[in-house]
DNA sequence: ATGTGC
């Protein structure tokens, strides 16, 4: 049998293509991000699951993934996809089990030079002020009521209760919540997992990195986004924890037995979906959004633990903490696009994917209308981050999304088997970079060895014109769940 | 990702 990927053509420097109906049941075109190095690292799992999403009733345009693919859920992570808002469908897999994981980056007025020599004991008091690693409960005892109003004002709620920032707000992706939630949705499992998890980092891939900016690509966005040479920033990587895993987790059961039950026949059963406007469809809309405003709440909880730590270390409040932007990478939502010249509602699936709006878009306000919106792109704990802006051609190329981090290039035991070879911890400081983290196995399977090349990924988008490198941010100091 | 897992 002829391999999937004999079907895969490049188109330029930075795009492949599987052309529509040069596949059973593909009537839209599979496009993937990815220039000719990291053509190399494409997994052909992924590249099949970016196939069968293509398969799915009512997809719009194009299924589409970012040069950081690999293999997940049903969809592949660092894919996006859109379905029609009249008859479309809405699928768990195309958000994934952490839901509105995300990043944020706080900047400072400090510089590296006054962090340097300190950055064991700060990194060690922040790392003693936010709870981490899995199953860890956080410092706030919410009732259910709390948990309620959590649900349905995200970040707001943060602010409402001292744990938060007014000015933060415009600062979120969606001004800190999505409106259309509903408590109802939520089974109790749910609610019991969200009571004692608000302002907790978790595990895995989640970090909170100390880093200072590095390089400057673009010095009039730059300076417009408040950055400058040497300047101390904090990327914060976390989602919705244990009760958006369980959201999920709940809504791939009931779809399971609906799709079943209606006899849909899936080209991969991970791959189960429900009308968006069916009440399958609408509550899982609803449970997922209470799932991504308690992850805006839970990083805008973080940073004023962040904010704490520094004033307390450095014994003034004249860090001058601020937030420079949060973004979402897991999460489905209702957008306006323009397809053959009509604007027309639809449902973007981000699952790994970063929203990129251009300036002048209609739903970003205040100073980011001018610049466009601040991209937030991680790559492994030694090599750096970026931070980008998003790119006039994402809309038409990719509904206003780009990549969300290096993406992984080897498994979880794979790379814990390449790190028990050597001294890890001693490698790492080595390039430095000083790291905590409550298990030694975290660190195993975060090496830097076990992701993707972040060069090749913002390569890669940006001369697709997805969004535009910024500055570069190296860490100093990492903590890993 | 996850009170990791058949």
């Amino acid at each position: 049998m002829k391999s999937i990927r004999n079907f895969l053509k490049r188109i330029d420097e930075s795009r492949m293509i599987i052309q529509k109906g040069s596949l059973d049941g593909i009537d839209v075109d599979c496009i993937v991000y990815l220039n000719e190095e990291l053509e190399k690292n494409l997994q052909d799992d992924a590249l099949l699951q970016l196939v069968n999403v293509a398969r799915l009733p009512h997809i719009v345009k194009r299924s589409i993934a970012m040069p950081d693919i690999h293999s997940g859920y049903g969809f592949p992570i660092g894919g996006v996809a859109a379905f029609d808002f009249e008859n479309g469908i809405i699928s768990p897999g195309g958000v994934g089990y952490d839901i509105n994981c995300g990043i944020r980056c706080l900047l400072t007025d400090i510089t590296v030079y006054d962090l340097k020599d300190k950055i064991k004991d700060l990194l060690t008091r922040i790392f003693l002020d936010v709870p981490s690693g899995i199953g860890s409960d956080g410092r706030l005892k919410l009732s259910k009521n709390d948990l309620k109003r959590i649900v349905r004002k995200g970040a707001l709620w943060a602010v409402e209760n001292g744990y938060g920032f007014e000015e933060n707000l415009e600062r979120i992706e969606s001004g800190g919540f999505i409106p259309e939630s509903d408590f109802a949705s939520l089974s109790e499992k749910s609610i019991d997992r969200g009571l004692n998890q608000q302002g907790t980092l978790g595990s895995g891939n989640h970090f909170l990195e100390l880093d200072y900016v590095s390089e400057i690509f673009d010095e009039n966005l730059a300076s417009s986004f408040g950055l400058f040479k040497n300047q101390v920033a904090i990327m914060l990587h976390t989602g919705s924890r244990g009760f958006g895993h369980q959201v999920c987790s709940d809504y791939v059961d009931r779809f399971t037995s609906y799709n079943l039950k209606e006899k849909i026949i899936l080209p991969d059963r991970q791959l189960v979906y429900a009308s968006f406007k069916s009440v399958y469809g609408k509550d899982y809309y609803h449970a997922m959004n209470c799932a991504a405003n308690y992850a805006f709440c839970n990083r805008e909880i973080i940073s004023f633990f962040i904010k704490k730590s520094f004033e307390k270390f450095y014994k003034t409040d004249k860090i001058g903490i601020r937030l420079l932007y949060d973004v979402a990478h897991n999460i489905a939502k209702v957008e306006e696009h323009t397809l053959d010249g009509k604007t027309k509602k639809l449902i973007v699936h981000r699952k790994g994917a970063t929203r990129s709006f251009p300036k002048g878009h209609k739903d970003l306000t205040g100073l980011l209308k001018k610049t466009g919106q601040p991209v937030l792109i991680p790559g492994d704990m030694v090599s750096g981050n970026y931070i980008m802006v998003g790119g006039e051609k994402s809309l038409y190329e990719s509904f206003g999304s780009t990549a969300h981090g290096a993406g992984r290039l080897l498994s979880r035991n794979q790379s814990q088997k390449v790190a028990k070879r050597k001294d890890v911890i001693k490698e790492i400081e080595k390039s430095g970079v000083f790291v905590l983290s409550q298990s030694r196995r975290t660190i195993l399977e975060e090496i830097p060895e076990a992701y993707k090349d972040i060069e090749n990924v913002v390569e890669t988008v940006k001369n697709a014109g997805l969004s535009y490198p910024v500055v570069k941010l190296l860490p100093i100091g990492v903590i890993k769940g």
